[in-house]
DNA sequence: CATTTTGTTAATGTTTGGTTAATGTATATT
DNA sequence: AATATACATTAACCAAACATTAACAAAATG
């Protein structure tokens, strides 16, 4: 059983912030919730924590501020900033659909949590150099990127060349949020020309193919600056 | 407790410098006064500022000659210059050495406050910290300049290109503010002429035409100056 | 009211991406 | 040594997305 993850949550809004916190906890996050910046990076250097979510906006120091000073503790932990405030109202308005359910409910801070899971996923897999997190499970399928397989339901697993899988899996890393072509680049093809872009486009293509049984998985472009996996939910 | 924001303020008239000077430290800034241009880049390379107010009109070294100094040494330090009246050249001259902002000598103390206080949030916000800001609401709509996005309650959200993004970003940046016609031209199209500034134009329209379904929401023109993004309460 | 600036639409130009197939390249297999 | 294989790159063509330019109408300015 793997150990809870840790969340530094700092909120001024005390409505907001408890609201949140109990959400993360329900889904089985550690929550430490900070009722300010100084607070919170008080509580900051007592612990270690896997993802630290700070509210830009409030009193005393804001949360670019407490970032600057958590940055130079710590060059690693994930910092997610609360900016739109479109996001707070989504989720006490998922809140108030029944204070009892709630969690049954989809409600749209759904995509906070997916965020969340994603940021530390992704972190993860940088820090530890290489495997560790081989595992993703992309709407229906289901990879494995040490055996390269890509498996659908009880089907039959494909094989999946080493590029294939390489690509897939750092979509998978940044699923649901911009994969950028220069990065793919880089780090997969070690070189960024024209012609590697055509590559990598070729593979897109292959990629496409396999997720096609899946009509929820998408590899979507982002015109000049790369791609995204989505799953629709 | 959140340290004061501290201001570089190079002007050579004694009288009008001091009476800024005494202005802005009762509000709660750390100012340092410099006499002259050479006397303000030595002050600048010796502490680090929020934010450098430079006179255009100085003798020895003018205030374009120690933007560009200062520019050279850092490059995200927030410029703004005090020109006499609104003379259009000085202020195209300066944009194009990296001004963020300008302010006319005779002034009322409240906008020169408020503009200060924009422009250190907003560059705060352009120079990220850590992961930039990318989430704005305007109105009813929601942009994720990131995913280029661009969505209005529930719809699905309208896919934006790149400069379509960025010009609303920065509008977003500078709401209920103008957003100034050099400023957008020389950041997001790289030169500013008749044909650059007519393409903006024509991006303003598409946006506009986006930006519809919210009645509340408008770009307005201030002629000859720039667009101002102004959500009705 | 003459001039400059802006609004708007459509045409044109340019870059990027999707797709399929042909070509390369290395390694293993007969 | 020739052939099969798995994989990767290159080519070629087309379509889509994006950006600029042009042309004319409308508005603002002094």
């Amino acid at each position: 059983m793997e150990t809870a993850k840790k969340i530094l949550l700092v909120e001024d809004d005390p409505n907001f912030g408890a609201i949140l916190k109990d959400y993360l906890m329900l889904n089985d996050f550690e929550v430490t919730h900070a009722k300010n910046g100084m607070e919170g990076f008080e509580k900051f250097k007592k612990d270690t924590y896997d993802l630290c979510i700070l509210d830009v906006m409030m009193p005393y120091k804001d949360g670019y501020t407490l970032a600057r000073e958590i940055r130079e503790k710590n060059q690693d932990v994930p910092i997610v900033f609360l900016t739109a405030k479109s996001m707070k109202e989504d989720v006490l308005k998922g809140y108030k659909v029944g204070a009892d359910d709630y969690l049954n409910k989809p409600f749209d801070s759904e995509v906070l949590l997916m965020k969340i899971k994603a940021i530390i996923q992704r972190k993860s897999a940088e820090t530890k150099p290489d495997s560790t997190v081989f595992e993703f499970t992309i709407g229906k399928f289901h990879l494995n990127s040490k055996l390269r397989q890509l498996s659908y339901n009880g089907e039959e697993p494909i094989k999946l060349s080493p590029k294939e899988c390489e690509l897939l899996k750092m979509l998978a890393l940044h699923e649901d949020d911009v994969m950028p072509r220069e990065l793919a680049l880089t780090k997969i093809w070690r070189d960024d020309n024209y012609f590697t872009s055509r590559s990598m486009d070729v593979y897109i293509a292959k990629l496409r193919k396999y997720l096609k049984p899946d009509e929820n998985v998408e590899i979507l472009n982002i015109h000049g600056e790369g791609f995204r996996l989505v799953v629709k939910k």
